[in-house]
DNA sequence: CCGTCATATCTATCATGAGAAATTTCACGG
DNA sequence: CCGTGAAATTTCTCATGATAGATATGACGG
């Protein structure tokens, strides 16, 4: 890899020199989730540096969702798991200046989702597929307005999301539950001039309940072809309409 | 989705509060890249805030990308596009709690490398399918030492990250660099009774090779072909070899 | 014995002000 | 015209103290 030595070396704030310091001790002791970490007071002493500088090593590294904070006895600062929310929230981040269209997330779905989808097939407890069935009969009707259409897109997209989450291999269920909460987070603008696809949306219904119950009788193959049209039928669906990712932070709240 | 009522409003600081209004305040206003956000003194005043309020609101913000610092007349905090880079490194620490395995890694590089590479072929430059020749040409003779040819692994990720980053879908783009960023920070301990496998080291170095000639004449299909098997050799030499991701921040340094 | 509520205590949180460090600007001398 | 250095400006760091919130403790009533 080609080193560039003419780096100025961007000068290294204190807050951040403390906050590598403090990673580079969790890992070197493997600390595990929950861990705790030293107090402000002993970190400041064991640092040399204030308070603030302290205070504000522990917000960069609770942004990054590392570490998580609490007051009163016993609390301090403890060794905190990164959740899949906070990475989806920290990666959305990068993409709202990437101007990603609705084609480019699709083009992943379409290769992901039917392999997620026939990694499943026969491995789903029966509570994992009534959750499913759950959501992919909630809505039974089609939309009677714009709003409760896009209230049935939200839940379909639930649905992929808590498919994902069964998934075993987790950069897999990672990257599928991030698109679909991409998807989620659309503005989408309905041409006045498109009506209402009914036909689309029964086979998206029926697509789910397909799927549910070739992943009930283990049938990988069948799950993948249900999932690979699916996905086509969602594409065209949300092609129609004019849709636009929206521009905003997601903020990690 | 289900609103989950029982929450009980897990208390948000000051400096989150801070931090989120200067999201909001950059995304009404659609500030660009670059664009100057108010002086500390001056959210001290806007806010209503201290000094040290402010300041860890800053590193908050810092710290996931969204904006930079500098000292100094003209100074201040400015809008800063999330980079690639900074991306991955927030990623990448979701991962260090999940037991990511090669098997993982690779199930989802044999779906979207083939894909990447149809998508490029007959859109790449003449500079661009240069420094991809670079690249793949660097090393022209088998690795004399486990060092070397560690050495070697790393550069034909490299060539992949390359090629990433012609990608036209970001998201795809991303995925595919972000794997490839993961498995040039695998520790590789190789089994020391296992004897370096020189025909394999070849046919990968001539798939990279075959693989630009194709992107060059535009055979998508045929770029296609290439680097699916060529991630089928891939994964083989990896298995082979006894690789554990190694556990560390990649720190966003 | 067990639950519940007030209270004490522990911890991070928030505020203020002084001074250091960095970096641009601009005047000055060559 | 160019380099050098002083001044101005902005963030950065430190020091200290007061405050607020969460938890544990213990008293009290059932």
């Amino acid at each position: 890899m080609p080193e560039d030595s003419t780096t100025p070396t961007p000068r290294r704030s204190r807050p951040l020199q403390v906050a590598d310091r403090i990673k580079d001790w969790v890992v070197e002791r493997d600390l595990k989730t929950g861990a705790r970490l030293p107090s402000e007071a002993e970190m400041i002493a064991q640092f040399g540096v204030s308070k603030g500088t302290v205070r504000e090593a522990m917000r960069i590294l609770e942004a990054q969702g590392l570490i998580v904070t609490r007051t009163g006895p016993g609390g301090g600062s403890f060794v905190g798991e990164v959740t899949a929310e906070k990475a989806k929230a920290l990666l959305a981040n990068y993409f709202y200046f990437q101007e990603l269209s609705i084609a480019d997330i699709y083009r992943l779905r379409k290769l992901l989702e039917p392999e997620l989808a026939a990694g499943l097939a026969g491995r789903l407890t029966a509570g994992q597929l009534a959750a499913l069935r759950e959501i992919a009969t909630r809505y039974d009707r089609p939309a009677a307005s714009p709003e409760e259409e896009r209230e049935q897109h939200v839940t379909s997209l639930r649905f992929h999301e808590q498919l994902a989450g069964y998934a075993a291999n987790p950069l897999l269920a990672f990257c599928v539950s991030f698109m679909a909460r991409m998807l989620a987070d659309l503005t989408v603008y309905r041409r006045l001039y498109e009506p209402h696809n009914e036909e689309l949306w029964a086979r998206g219904r029926s697509h789910q309940i397909d799927l549910v119950a070739a992943l009930e009788r283990g049938d990988a193959e069948g799950a993948r072809a249900i999932m690979r049209s699916h996905m086509e039928g969602a594409e065209d669906m949300m092609q129609r309409q004019e849709a636009r990712v929206m521009r905003r932070f997601m903020s990690a709240r």
